[in-house]
Formats: C-alpha cells, structure tokens, sequence
DNA sequence: CGTCCTCCTTGATTTATGTTATCGCGTCAG
DNA sequence: CTGACGCGATAACATAAATCAAGGAGGACG
C-alpha cells in the first residue's frame, strides 16, 4: 500500500518509461504533495511567469499554450493525469507559455527546491524525467509536422489518434473511447485552423464512420480507419509497449 | 591550450549554458572525436534507425526532417556547428525523424558506450546537454505557432529571426549577415509553405527593406523592421546573454 | 420553467496559398 | 563549347480553408 494516494498517477505515468523498484516507489510516495482543485478554464501557469514549483496533474485535462500579439491562440500541448507538463520550469527559468486547464482538474503542486534534490538522489528517475521530456519534444515534431504539412482532415484525426493513443497508454481510456472535455475551438488552436472548419471537418469524420465526438465523450468507432485518415505511426511517442499489445482494440 | 581541436565548436555551444570548470572543459577534450567530411544533402541519420552515436557538427549547417506517404516534408530544426542534433537517442532508440546536411559539413560522430558514461562522470555536462534538449523543446513549441498561426509573411521573418539570433549567439553571424546554404524548397518545407509562395513572400521582404538573401548568404538589413514583422520575441530560445547584450546590431 | 450563455451547426462568400507551367541563369561534366 | 541540371523568378489558374453571418441545441441557474 503507497503512503500518499496522490502518488498514484505518477506511478503509473513512470512506470511507462522505467521499471521501479520499491524504494523508488517509496520515496515519490513520500513527496509532499499539495493538492488542488481547479475550475475549468483556469490558468495554473502563465507565460513569462518564473514559477518556483512543478504542477503535476493528478486528474483531469490541462494544455500548453501561447498567445499572439493579434490575439490568435496555438495549443501546444494536451496533458493528462500522472504528467509535469511544466518540469521544464526546473531547468529554464522563465515560462515561454501557459498552462491551463481543458475541465476542472485536481493539481498538486511540488516546489523546486524539493524536486532538485530529489532527483539528484535518485538519479534513475531523473533519467526517467529526461527520457519524459525527450518524448514531449518528439511529440512536438509530430505536432509540427501536423500543422505544417497535413490537411484538416488528416491533422484532426491524427490529434484523435495520439490522444487515444497517449490516454490508452496510460489506463484513461477504454478500448474504444475516452472522456474528452474539449471544445471545437480548442480542438482548432491546436490544430491551426478556424473553429468552423474544426466544426466542418468533425462531421466530416463522423459521416465516414470514423468517430463520435459529443458531450466531452470521444468514441472512435473505426480505429483503423482512423489511423489510416490520419497516417497516423505511433513510433513517436516512444512507448514501452505498443498499441496493439497495449489492450487497444485489434481491429 | 585545449588538447582536440574538435572540441572547439561543442565547447563554445556549451558555454552559452554553463560555466566550465577547466576540468570539464579537458574531460570533453578528451573525448574520441571521429570527424568526417559529409558532402551537402547528405543523410546523417535515417528515420526508424537505431543509432549506437551521436552526431556533433563541427562545422556547416544540418537539417532534421520528416517524410509523410505522400512524399511531403516537414523540416524539423536547423542546426549548427556545436549542436548534437540527435542526442535524443541515447535515451530513446528508434528514430522519429531523420537528419541531413544542408550544405557540405564536417561531423564527429561519438559512440554512445562512450558518451553515457561520461555524463554520468560530469553531471554539470549532463545538467547543460538537459537544459540544451528543453530549450530544443521549445523552439519545437515556437515553430508549431509558427506554422500553426503566423501568415506566410510572418511565418518566413520568423524564421529568419530565429536564425539570425541562434547563430550570433554562437559567434556564426556577422553583425548583419550571415551564411546560409538553404533553398527555397528547404524553407517552404521548415515553414509548412509551397516553394513558389516561399518565392513570392521572399521578394515581399526584400521589397519592403527588411532582407537579402541571395548566394547563400542572408543579409539582415532592417533587424527591428524584420522582428515587426514576425512578432519575434527572444524569449523561447533561453539565452543566457539576450541578443541586444550580445552583439546584435542595435538599430 | 423560462432565459441566458456556451457551444455547435450550416450557408454564402472571400482570400491566402497551392498547383502547374514556363523561362532564365549559373554551374558543372564531358 | 554545350547540354543538362538545379535553382530562382513569374504568371495564370485552382482550391482549401478563413471569414462573416445566422440560427439552434443543450446546460446552468434564478
């Protein structure tokens, strides 16, 4: 039985990228967790901000952003229950973009001068944040490469795709949906298009059988089909166990 | 004096990080560089391969890209002397995306049963090579507004900023120049743009004063105009002198 | 139980950017 | 010298997606 309850998305995010043992187990167990709830919409993060603690999300939806001079938004990041999305924020200083939450969510914030140390004495860990932070970066790629050179219709089903993919990976997703609360206009900055041709694009998918997205619920109803929209690989996200051995549904 | 003449360029990149102790910077000295000569376009690294080394540059310009089924690509980063463009694959194996050289280059390659355990011996290095793959991540993060919602327009002075600004930072740039062996089919596929439209927007800047870029060589002629006209902030890159303090001309 | 407010939906029109095609120039191999 | 080739420049035309505009559905709340 671990300690600290609050510990448990963590575990299992970790346990994706390094086997632990008990005593390393132990020890996140015995971090000092402060946790929060959060409304939807909030910002836990802002740029610029010099922020002296890491979020880690311990249930609900959050991402990364930016804001441009004209006002136009570009979403960076989706972020789910056992990530840092800002660890960075051990090492660089100052916030090049915000964080905030999709629903309401529940967040424990860790200081630095508690997760500096720590990671210096279990170094495996901190091997397993920077293999972490290496995958976000390769995340990144993919996202460049979605925005830059795939049509709406390919880009929208490949974000479907890595976020079934990523929740799945993780146990917050069943074999053929997972909760989603996520507008249209969301879904439109992080994709780099209008929110009526997110709208468009949507039903488009939808008409083809691919999926169904209602009421923060997303089902995908032909997961080949999908990845096949989308060209979606999954050797991106660098995982320990693919898909397909991972209890995503076979066809 | 420092022992390996190669080390110089990976030196001065990891001076803009860290501080070297006069033992570090001998501990990198001594590390078996095997330069070679690569002829430009070249392949360096394949998508899918599992590299057993790294690559420094220690001179010359390389590219990161990805190809989609459709034979469209995305460039990824674009990367100079002193960068290890792929030191991502110590932690992960297989490659996500692939890396070539734009003009003719001269790399070291570092195999990686020598580089573990050296940073393992050299924590601060290790501390410097992290914090260089976050501000990696970030100009990922940068690059996806870019191409998500910047216009061709700002799209391209964008991305014209940010080299200016890497490569002064390094000592690469002249006041107002630099060189630059890319084409216009290269930096359509860095911003997400056709060819002809990189053509178009490129006469469009140089129209309006702001650049040359001409031979293979980029001249800066309005360095404030040009940052207007991206809306270019600094901040992303996490330099530890900003550009003003850094020899970048001031008007 | 109605009313406000968000979010979703759909249609008409515009626009930024893509596509296709052609031409000129410089370089380099034979 | 000359032909081939890669690259840059331009023009004509095509189109994906943005923008503008108006409802409509469903929750939240008094």
């Amino acid at each position: 039985m671990i300690a600290n309850a609050h510990a448990g998305p963590l575990l299992r995010k970790l346990e994706t990228i390094v086997t632990l043992t008990q005593g390393e187990r132990d020890a996140i167990a015995g971090l000092p967790f402060m946790a929060r709830e959060i409304k939807a919409g909030q910002d836990l993060v802002r740029e610029h901000d010099r922020p002296s603690q890491c979020c880690l999300i311990l249930e609900g939806h959050t991402f990364r952003y930016k804001l441009l001079a004209d006002g136009k938004r570009q979403i960076l990041s989706f972020h789910i229950a056992g990530d840092i999305p800002d660890l960075q924020s051990l090492h660089l200083r100052i916030m090049d973009h915000g964080l905030a939450t999709l629903g309401a969510a529940r967040v424990a914030f860790i200081p630095h001068e508690i997760l500096r140390p720590f990671l210096h004495a279990h170094p495996r860990i901190s091997d397993a944040f920077w293999r972490d932070t290496l995958i976000d970066a390769a995340i990144f790629r993919e996202w460049v490469v979605n925005v830059g050179r795939r049509s709406a219709y390919s880009r929208l089903a490949h974000l479907l795709c890595e976020n079934f993919v990523r929740m799945r990976a993780v146990g917050l997703a069943g074999p053929g949906s997972f909760e989603w609360p996520v507008t249209q206009e969301q879904l439109a900055d992080a994709t780099g298009l209008s929110a009526v041709h997110v709208n468009r694009t949507l039903t488009e998918l939808r008409d083809h059988g691919l999926i169904d997205l209602a009421r923060h619920k997303m089902v995908v109803k032909d997961w080949q089909g999908l990845q096949d929209a989308a060209g979606f690989e999954h050797t991106y996200l660098h995982l320990q166990t693919p898909p397909e051995e991972n209890g995503t549904m076979a066809s």
